[in-house]
DNA sequence: CGCTACCGAGACAGAGCGTCTTGGCAGCGA
DNA sequence: TCGCTGCCAAGACGCTCTGTCTCGGTAGCG
């Protein structure tokens, strides 16, 4: 693809392996994730096939690579939400809302790919993990206020909320996505019965509390 | 495997199948899903590779048969769930918790396999959307005696069931999934603020409207 | 101008695949 | 008893894809 170098070598073996992951995605995108292999993607690249070789081992490794950028850029945005101003439950919203949406938009674009891909192998297992260390930290804000059931720990409940708005993937339009995260919270709000107990009120109390959580993580 | 052929043909044919459907799975097991190869399956069932072919194409069609047995028998149990006696409160709890026990179960024996063979092609759509109608009849049952909440369609609640208890999988005992499917029903409920649109009461009326869902359905 | 690093193209053996043929065995009916 | 039919194990065959190697060519750098 690119016949003159650019400026650095750096640079040049960066924009190759972007080409090719790009290539192969939309390679896996029209033929489907099965039949796609590395003749297919060298040519399609303009690469010499022993060329690719010598970036990926195999079409997983490329679309793994491809994925884990994804994930990072999402990451990124979610982390950058749950590092905002606002009380807990604000930023509690936020990201989940926001990760509802990346799931939407996701299964929207990439189709069944992505989730045939993922769910394969330990890569896969590491990337949610990074998620529900996310969703815990602000779950575990939102827990110091008050905000959540006391009777289910917050681990539980980030595997809780990275699964139910998975199902985001498979709803028509984002009012749906909407809808989906506003049961989802209702789900994690403290238990309205007046039997049960709820030592934790509703109101943004331990304000104190979560700012130093918010700190302490860096 | 079996030298002399049982009784008849037909049954012969059955345990063939169902030797090598056990047989790959064994194999999936031990080797994982990416390496298990016909040659393999066949040597190890005992039989001739050209046999193999006769009962099955690949080795995926192998794997989607024994999850769509798995399936059926999973249906019909939360069917019969389904169709016992009781409240629809009782019988939305029954049919989720056993959902989520199944899964639980599902991800500690079969480990990633099933859900790297499963998350690939229509036949797990089908299953999948045959999952989603039974919880939505369920969930219509209980809508129609204001146990749920108002605001989100049956069908939308449906698939927010489905993936939140498939979290059920990820969790380390069985306390945790009780808990997972007390943290789901609660997203369910009616809206318990004050100042929310919640026009159907909580307690259990219209029972000979669900009476009438119910019978309507055979 | 020579050196180094990279690259495209092609060759090569090996693994699996899917099909076909061969020879053999189990049941069934005359 | 003897064919006849259906099924089977074993193996051969051509094919695709893989992963590695070598060759000749070219871009940058000193």
């Amino acid at each position: 693809m690119p016949k003159l170098w650019n400026e650095t070598i750096e640079a040049h073996r960066h924009a190759v392996r972007d080409a090719i992951m790009e290539t192969t995605a939309a390679l896996v995108g029209e033929h489907g994730l099965a039949s796609v292999k590395m003749t297919q993607i060298a040519e399609q690249a303009g690469i010499g096939r022993a060329t690719l070789y010598k970036y990926f081992p195999d079409v997983d490794s490329i679309l793994i690579a491809r994925h884990e950028e994804h994930v990072a850029a999402h990451l990124a945005q979610l982390a950058e939400l749950r590092d905002r101003a606002g009380t807990p439950e604000e930023r509690l919203h936020a990201v989940l809302g926001t990760y509802a949406l990346i799931c939407h938009h996701r299964a929207r674009h990439a189709g069944i790919d992505v989730a045939a891909l993922v769910h394969r192998g330990e890569p896969f297992a590491r990337a949610e993990q990074r998620l529900v260390d996310l969703f815990q930290e602000v779950l575990g804000e939102a827990a110091a206020v008050g905000a959540l059931r006391a009777d289910v720990s917050p681990d539980e409940l980030a595997l809780y909320c990275l699964h139910a708005l998975s199902a985001a993937g498979s709803l028509p339009d984002e009012s749906a996505v909407h809808r989906l995260v506003t049961v989802t919270l209702a789900g994690l709000r403290p238990a309205a019965a007046p039997g049960e107990p709820n030592p934790a009120g509703p109101a943004d109390r331990h304000r104190a509390a979560h700012e130093h959580q918010r700190h302490a993580r860096h």
